[in-house]
DNA sequence: CTGAAAGCGCTTACAG
DNA sequence: CTGAAAGCGCTTACAG
């Protein structure tokens, strides 16, 4: 068991309340006294006990922000799973989580939700995802103005005062991808790729990772498009049977996009599932069935759990605890998945 | 804030000690008080404040015991991290680890230090690796005679009463290797097993999962081997060039033990680092720079640090919650790498 | 500037 | 079987 207040009260002949006031610099003490008890409390290594204090400030009843957008798509299903299971621990520390889910994508959705959880006293805000010049300005007003720390996930926002940002390290994953595809295809031959809107920055990061590193590592692979399907599966299905089409001897198809359905089913309907090698990102929707019938080889994703998960959590360890964070950016893991390290 | 045991004492109109023992099982109470107690919990979402009971709990200064063979292997040093991790939050929550590193694989070693923590009156124990008859009884008795749970971790012992085992699937591991390389050499040719022991039961579990797959998936595939290094780089480099002049025509080589040193430096000299597939184990040891270089192809991990840190906190978490582990097997991800995956 | 006391939510002897 | 009280280590009004 480790050093208590109440001993080094003792040993420094003074009272718990001095001991307190000296260890965190909260004034109201003769200098002298607390550099005496500072030494003290080195002395005898003294490491505060964090349930003590927890359940001491669980009277301050903390609330942290939480702002989601586009919470109807299966990803944020999970980064929302992630965001309840730190609710409830953050409730349990005697803590609340106020969490507002926009529908979409709404700059002014955002700026409004963030004007309401001020109101409402947030100490504060985690926030995804962020793409919008008045949010920005409204991020460096609130850490500025109200000492109201934001965190970033899913989506990150460059040049702001926020804290830090949580999720995928787009480039990189893009890289990765093209790791994997230039190995499925031996090196060799035609790859097309497939990605959903072209102003997403996060899509486009993957797409530019993926063919700076086929150029670099593969020479002999030459990439076709991309093509945008707008996360529509009909469209993947189309642009799937064009590219097919146009080049019968088509070896894969990096696919960096949702609209998995529609390329699958066409590849199933032209008896090239499997034959076409295909890596395709995130562990969603049908995905793992595709895996699994073959129809696409490799699986790349992120971890949403941690998404929703992490940013509440390095808000609390922050507030809580006087932690700050370990760094500006907290990437989730790109992890690999093939038929075979399917979860359960 | 949540829902205090306070609340609900003056709900139910009885003391907190009344309802501490309705909601903990603790006996001494009228069963038809508990029930109404319970059910009241349960109506106001009750949900213990774990900071409340840490502190309150933190006289008992419960001990944790973990006893780890063979931490000299740079594996065992990362689950050793895992095991420190687990340790310092065990400490500081008022608990206690013994931690007895046995030099190598002694099962004397094994029952002596399961003899000496059971006398320092360690609550719980968790233990790696097992493959002892003596030790398997004593473990039962342990359980049995003196209720002390045990967790073992890394590797498994069968028909024992141990609460759960925290570790690798090695047969899915293996079936996961398999699917990488008939991708990696596009479903024919042949390929070579190498691993490191007959009598290790995770390596040979790996290796049939690894066959039985191939088989199954990849039937044009020609397995050749397993042949064995003694995770001996000498040995594996040996291995290595035997199989290539034998068969000049080698696609891939599987390597399920260590010893990739030797191996990668024979594929280096003989200029086939990067045209043989290579899918190899753990990560450990050079292993990632080897995945950079391209000699490795595609890298298989177990999360050593989570068979460290788990096995502790299931127990902790038993003992200090009563909360039971999810099942009997706690199996870690199975993870797949490659040279733009590796962390950092 | 300093101390004494109350309180956070829980558990645990101790009385009855 | 049940209650009243003390205590875990910390923070925070409140007095002085």
């Amino acid at each position: 068991m480790g050093v208590t207040i109440r001993q080094i009260a003792e040993a420094a002949g003074v009272s718990r309340g001095t001991v307190d006031r000296a260890l965190n610099n909260r004034g109201r003490i003769k200098p002298e006294v607390a550099e005496e008890i500072k030494r003290i409390a080195k002395e005898m290594g003294y490491r505060p006990n964090q349930f003590g204090r927890a359940l001491s400030m669980s009277k301050q009843n903390l609330k942290i922000g939480v702002i989601l957008q586009g919470a109807e798509t299966p990803f944020m299903q999970t980064v929302l799973q992630g965001i309840e299971q730190a609710k409830a621990e953050v409730d349990n520390l005697g803590g609340t989580v106020l969490l507002t889910k926009i529908p979409h994508i709404s700059a002014r959705g955002v700026l409004e939700a963030m004007e309401q959880m001020r109101e409402e006293g947030v100490s504060a805000i985690a926030l995804a995802p962020v793409e919008d010049a008045d949010v920005k300005s409204k991020i460096d007003e609130y850490v500025e103005e109200y000492q109201i720390p934001i965190v970033t996930f899913n989506s990150d926002v460059k040049d702001t005062k926020r804290l830090c940002f949580v999720g995928q390290n787009a480039f990189q994953c893009g890289r990765a991808a093209a790791g994997l595809m230039g190995e499925l295809v031996s090196g060799e031959g035609k790859v097309a790729m497939i990605s959903g809107y072209s102003s997403n920055p996060s899509l486009s990061d993957r797409v530019r990772g993926f063919q700076s590193e086929m150029e670099k590592k593969y020479p002999k692979v030459e990439l076709l498009g991309p093509e945008y399907c707008f996360e529509d599966n009909t469209i993947a299905g189309q642009l799937t049977e064009k590219v097919l089409t146009e080049n019968p001897d088509l070896k894969g198809i990096f696919m960096n996009s949702h609209g998995e359905e529609g390329m699958c089913k066409v590849l199933e309907d032209l008896g090239k599932a499997g034959e076409i090698k295909v890596v395709a990102n995130d562990f969603m929707g049908r995905n793992y069935e595709f895996l699994r019938d073959g129809a696409i080889s490799l699986l790349i994703g992120q971890d949403a759990y941690v998404q929703g998960y992490e940013p509440v959590m390095i808000l609390f360890r922050l507030l809580f605890h006087g932690e700050e964070p370990q760094g500006e950016f907290k990437y989730t893991e790109i992890m690999i998945r093939n038929a075979y390290t399917i979860p359960q």
